[in-house]
DNA sequence: CGATTTTGACCAGCGC
DNA sequence: GCGCTGGTCAAAATCG
């Protein structure tokens, strides 16, 4: 699973409009990529590996999925599928047991170096709830994706290890476009500052554990 | 006045 | 069964 990120310039190639002013805007000095995990429908009786010790969900990468797949001996046949969801169903199917298959949505991790915890992606959210977790001083805000049908979620919050830093985990893939694309004229009242045309690809790292970050700046 | 945020309550999963 | 924890709901408050 690849996620990819583009610069949008949305200054390039108007004309008339000012360059806004540097105190507009964040200035992101790290900008890292933790997970690509994908998060088992819980009405399944399916688990992925890769649990971290900080993480409660059943979440693992596309890796695991083989690596779990490997360790099925009597595994005939696996695929793996979008569906109408924007999810992946995968399907399995052992020699004398009937198919089944299993849902899972999509999970991005961000730890960015910011002062704002709220940075415009290019999507409209809207906060759902709020929650103290353990071990951590700084609370962890739920938003969803305002737009209907839009099952996306997302999770915010500082991190506890170094607070200068906010972990933004998005559940989910958006099944429209970003408004951001629709109104070219009408620039966010927080956006990030890129690197001249940079560009991030995650990692299709073997490697998924959180505690390995892989580094994205240029 | 509609949209959004806040916040306490509620619920489900998990470990003991 | 009980308590803890994280995630969600929904009524009230706030904002534009």
């Amino acid at each position: 699973m690849d996620v990819y990120f583009q610069n949008p310039n949305p200054f390039s190639g108007v004309d008339n409009i000012p360059p806004p002013l540097s105190s507009d805007f964040i200035n992101v000095s790290d900008y890292l990529v933790l997970d690509d995990d994908v998060v088992a429908n819980p009405n399944s009786n399916w688990s992925l590996s890769s649990e971290t010790p900080e993480s409660s969900d059943k979440a693992g990468s596309i890796n695991d999925i083989n690596v779990i797949n490997q360790g099925f001996s009597d595994e005939i046949e696996t695929s793996i599928n979008n569906n109408s969801n924007n999810n992946m169903n995968i399907k399995r199917k052992s020699r004398g047991m009937n198919e089944t298959t299993v849902e899972v949505t999509p999970r991005v991790t961000f730890r960015t170096r910011s002062q704002f915890e709220i940075m415009d992606d290019g999507y409209k959210w809207r906060k759902y709830g709020k929650k103290f977790v353990k071990n951590n001083s700084n609370p962890r805000n739920y938003y969803k994706c305002s737009c209907e049908g839009c099952g996306v979620k997302k999770r915010v919050e500082r991190d506890r290890e170094d607070t200068r830093y906010v972990l933004t985990s998005y559940d989910g893939v958006h099944n429209h476009e970003s408004p951001c694309t629709l109104s070219y004229y009408a620039p966010p009242t927080m956006s990030l500052v890129y690197s001249n045309e940079w560009q991030l690809q995650q990692q299709a790292s073997a490697n998924s554990s959180s505690s390995n970050y892989s580094t994205n700046t240029n």
